[in-house]
DNA sequence: TTGAAAGCGATACCAG
DNA sequence: CTGGTATCGCTTTCAA
């Protein structure tokens, strides 16, 4: 690869002027062609990593994430791309695929690699390892879809609990009394919140919580299918499941469907995200719809205004949910 | 930050021994702790932008594809990803949401950026444009799941044909004639791939190829969901669709329920990859499988040779893939 | 305007 | 072993 000095070299000037060619300085106008011509004739591009540690700035911005497959990730993040790359900056994703050990080591690869800042979802980090890594760097992190409380940064979630409150109230509304939850671990925050969202729609109505109706675990269509069937061998099994996750949602249906139970005249299903995917069965299920593009646009605006400089207290969005019915 | 300047400075040393000692050089005993030390208390981390434009190597390896929500990559990549830490390489995803300009830009950015090697998923660039680009830039490139003609990569493919030539099979043998197909377009060498297949299958069982069952166009739900509505308007619509996409099966899907059509009494279809939520559908939806793990891991094993200085011939390697029924 | 030179933070050669 | 020094490629004073 030919260097700043190759092009300074054949265009016959010296290595200031073709770094203010290159970064719209003035050069006196006989001295353009020269330049432009050598840069073309040796292919020259700048180095970026040269650039970076001169400038200190890159232009990149890091994605931290547990998991590509959900949809909803995907949807937030081509809404934030969109937005930072108008402003010039190129967004890298990682993912941790919701492994403790890998989300401490990525994360803390990214703050240290360069990228200017930071969107991140959290699943498993406590506030003292999210500080112990981020001391002394000043790289400016936004929190999506969860956070983790204590942690003083900017973040952009939704209104898990009153939508959960609301989804649930539906299915009591419809006759339903004993309603199961099958979502995340509690170690998530957004998991709790719509675990409290089902608890309190449940006092709303008075009807008893009941401990054995409420399964909190991984992530995962494994830990939904199985949930699922511990329900159903239980001697009083729910007529109705509130599921907080794609991925749970799929394992679920996956065992109504399995046990020979038909949806929703055996058991009522009631989703989260998957719009789409959701729509796809017969009949459609029910789902919260969280506004991904927004909560996208929004954590990649906090971010840029914290790039430019911004250094207000940290703020904590709520957006508010729709029920697909 | 805390520069190596500032450890060899409280350490008492000079920056070269620091360097040595964070690199695993021989460095007298009794200078170990003082280095140690100064590291903490100072809570250095070297910086590696500075060593990346020193020794040429970032240790990070690109990815890039054109959607982050398609389950079938989330597994390939997963796998990769895995390989690749194994080895001491971070893996950065980027995303080109399928669009022509975006890939051009990110494939630039991410051969300029200082990644040590590539994962890519082409879908519209030329061989022209791909050499352009890569042109002096000496970043192995390995493609996955397509791979652009012509171009002298390594490349990762399952047996696009053989496979839908089997699925196709399946359906004659079934009793079906009239079979349409919806897919990708002819740019993305898969999707070409994989309507030959079905050509292929017709020819086998001497069924007249009929163009007006023939849909190519974009790998998205709505281009499933409209290609099968046009399908069935027409004078004799299919008995059965062979939908080689996720996102276009899903619209097929969707489609097909909402004519109020019964799957597959009414119409049969057959998918191709997103196992997991095609066996949520009653009866689970037949589909092509692609050994996703085998993949990733392939393709971050040469990626890995070229890195290690292989410089043999590109290898295209085919791998089988099963119909899940 | 222009260019010489300092410096970003780290590595590595080489003389001691 | 150790440490001074050149160097990676680029930006940015500052004096001319």
């Amino acid at each position: 690869m030919a260097t700043i000095k190759d092009v300074a070299q054949l265009a016959g000037v010296s290595i200031s002027t073709v770094s203010k060619y290159l970064n719209g300085g003035h050069v006196r106008p006989e001295k353009l062609e020269p330049i432009r011509s050598a840069i073309v004739q040796l292919d020259y591009r700048v180095n970026p990593i040269a650039r970076s540690l001169k400038i200190r700035r890159s232009h990149s911005v890091g994605i931290l994430l547990p998991s590509l497959a959900a949809p909803f990730f995907s949807s937030v993040f081509m809404a934030s791309d969109k937005v930072l790359r108008e402003q010039g900056y190129h967004s890298m994703i990682s993912c941790y695929y919701a492994d403790h050990g890998l989300e401490r080591d990525y994360l803390s690869y990214l703050l240290g690699v360069g990228v200017d800042g930071l969107i991140y979802v959290p699943e498993n980090l406590t506030a003292e390892e999210f500080q112990e890594l981020t001391l002394h760097r000043d790289v400016p992190v936004v929190m999506v879809d969860r956070m983790i409380p204590g942690v003083d940064a900017d973040a952009v979630l939704t209104e898990n609990k009153k939508s959960s409150c609301n989804a649930v109230s539906r299915l009591i509304e419809k006759g339903h009394r004993r309603i199961a939850l099958v979502g995340g671990p509690n170690s998530v925050l957004t998991a709790k919140e719509r675990l409290a969202g089902y608890l309190q729609a449940l006092e709303l109505y008075n009807i008893l919580y009941d401990g054995a109706l409420v399964f909190s675990g991984e992530l995962s269509f494994a830990f939904g299918h199985q949930s699922f069937l511990e329900l159903m061998n239980t001697g009083t099994p729910p007529t109705a499941v509130f599921s907080t996750n794609h991925d749970i949602t799929m394992g679920v249906v996956t065992a109504a469907r399995e046990q020979g139970l038909r949806i929703p005249e055996d058991v009522e299903i009631f989703g989260y995200d998957s719009v789409n995917i959701c729509a796809v069965m017969t009949p459609p299920l029910p789902v919260v719809y969280q506004p991904e593009q927004e909560i996208g646009r929004t954590a990649a605006a906090y971010l840029i205004e914290r790039l430019e400089g911004y250094a207000g207290a940290s703020r904590k969005t709520r957006l508010p949910c729709e029920m697909i019915l």
